[in-house]
DNA sequence: TGTTTTTACTAACACGTGTTAGTAAATCAA
DNA sequence: TTGATTTACTAACACGTGTTAGTAAAAACA
């Protein structure tokens, strides 16, 4: 019932009848040492039996290695909980990291803290950071950065030459208004994911002006209208846009979240998709291919890039440099029967 | 830019002019001590000045504790990728760690890798383990409960006394169908949230029963049926009962995500919510108040379980007891439009 | 056989910390 | 003034591991 002392290497030694030294050399595979089968044998035998598993702190200690990542979440609880991607990106850091023995040390740090996660390093709980919604206002990370401790970040940060993994948003906001381009579409909205003091938002807001310029299609500032994460302001938004001088036949929303609001106002107003208005969403959350109707989208790796951040930030780890200091992972159009009717349902 | 050589607390002492002893005392507020204000002020002032940070490895070696939390994920990565609860129950978990100056250690375990989480405390990175998922056929963490290792589960397994938090979705699904009743509803069906072979699909059919049973309304087994976390399945589920002999009027469906199927399903048939079928969801996820209607749900404190759940295996590590080895938290019945047509919408 | 190389180990150190036992000086009690 | 106590520190040990330098025995070489 009480936790049964701990065996050391020491205790196998004993068994085994052998040195401690011995023992480490054994279980650690030591190359370049040479150990008769016989005492192998009797060593592994010993450490069975006395269930020993090498105390991690002892090993830290001379190695100077923690062999664990620090996931660092620099968001707001609000926005933690309304982050459907996180349990994806969470799993691909994990798994990425056991792969390699790491271990994946989470904290959260709400941005109003000042209790910051510097303290992750400088105790040496970790050998490096994944930062994810990395602050302008962050001069934590950047110092840590130029200290030469292993960082990376989940998401961009402009004017910083910090390495980064994120989505090409651009890019994707710009392949989901081409596919609206060419079922036809000429009057064509855009209701962003945030305010656009937001990185993601801006990226998402010049794909989709991008997409217009390439099809010679004008941009009307009064098309262009801000969500905030949620579906009430995709509902707001879109009865904005329902209600304007120049009422569009299609809408990008930059949030499969804002596009729920977005539907509800549509079909409020008494009006049909993809028939009278065509909608495009971003992320793919797991209810889009149920929303009515299935809303076509943009699909994001996100999975993908927590793997690719933790992959990253262990090759920093290893002293191995990295090719590039920034990926940039590329999304997926998913056509579903917002925009085109024809598809048979599952 | 090479990493800068961390200082130890043999610099402080030897800049301050004091033994690594007197460093420690001061550091550690250390009481029964007695330390001059004079030299007291001269070692913060070193340790400032070589920003210096004690060693996690150094420390847990001598104390014997880490100070960190396992928070183990049991599920399968799609099970884990479905819950909409998990960034609020892990931000719970963090939350009461950071408080208690705990760590929280994240690994994900698929129930089907024989590649135990087991390790976490052997090698002692862990002083104790939460949860998540717990599954019939793991018998790792009987044995390290055996052992004295302190764990707490974040659910439920039957015919163990081990010490869990779980939410009481039982007493949830009955508050859920006790609204209908109260509505005037006789007829009332039920879709599972999982498959009946999972604890928490029996506990909230349970509740169900009872509810009925309560109210003197019989349970006909053609009114139940099985949902397996997707829209989907709850798109043909609520097919199979809207077409079946004895339809009902309302719908208690034991999971949002398959009630977002159901209603579609409803749509499709041409019949409105709430006038021609009410329904009560459960989980009250994100969306779930932008539904078309806003669905009526049960919501679960997912916070309020990581938090607790925290909480006690800190109590558990500590060496104080437990009041007692269950914790049941109670649920809250979210009334919305898919119940209650005459509620003014946000 | 005598010398060199290889094999199979071990003693001793280092990692950075917390803590117990001990000591000299300063203060207090009488 | 003398003995007892308190103050302000320090030396030394312990935690459990990996690793370097070293050693005796065995094997290989010539």
């Amino acid at each position: 019932m009480s936790p049964a002392k701990r065996s050391t290497s020491r205790d196998v030694a004993k068994l085994a009848g052998v040195s401690r030294t011995t023992v480490s050399f054994v279980l650690n595979q030591n190359e370049g040492v040479s150990i008769s089968a016989a005492t192998r044998k009797r060593v592994l035998k010993a450490a069975k039996k006395l269930n020993y598993h090498p105390d991690a702190a002892g090993r830290k200690l001379v190695s100077g290695k923690s062999d664990t990542l620090g996931l660092v979440l620099h968001q707001s609880p609000e926005q933690v909980f309304a982050d459907a991607f996180l349990p994806r990106v969470i799993l691909g850091v994990e798994q990425a990291a056991m792969q390699r023995g790491f271990h994946v040390l989470l904290k959260q740090v709400d941005p109003k803290d000042k209790n910051g996660y510097a303290r992750l390093i400088r105790e040496n709980h970790v050998d490096g950071i994944i930062l994810s919604g990395p602050r302008q206002d962050d001069d934590e990370i950047l110092r840590l950065y130029r200290e030469g401790v292993p960082v990376m970040l989940l998401g961009q940060l402009p004017d910083s030459n910090l390495p980064f993994v994120d989505v090409n948003a651009a890019s994707g906001a710009q392949t989901a208004v081409r596919h609206l381009i060419e079922l036809g579409h000429k009057r064509i909205a855009m209701i962003t994911n945030a305010p656009l003091s937001y990185t993601s938002s801006q990226q998402r807001r010049d794909g989709y002006l991008q997409a217009l310029r390439s099809a010679d299609l004008e941009a009307h500032p009064g098309l262009i209208k801000e969500g905030n994460y949620t579906p009430a302001s995709g509902y707001q938004a879109m009865n904005e846009l329902l209600n304007g001088s120049l009422r569009p036949t299609a809408v990008f929303i930059a949030s499969d979240v804002v596009a729920m609001g977005a539907i509800l106002a549509v079909r409020r107003a008494g009006l049909r998709l993809p028939e009278d208005v065509a909608m495009v969403g971003f992320d793919d959350i797991p209810l889009a291919e149920y929303f009515d109707p299935p809303l076509t989208t943009i699909r994001l790796p996100a999975f993908g890039l927590g793997l690719a951040a933790a992959e990253r930030v262990i090759q920093l780890i290893q002293g191995k440099g990295l090719d590039s200091n920034e990926v940039l992972m590329e999304t997926e159009l998913i056509v579903r029967e917002s925009t085109v009717r024809n598809l048979t349902h599952a």
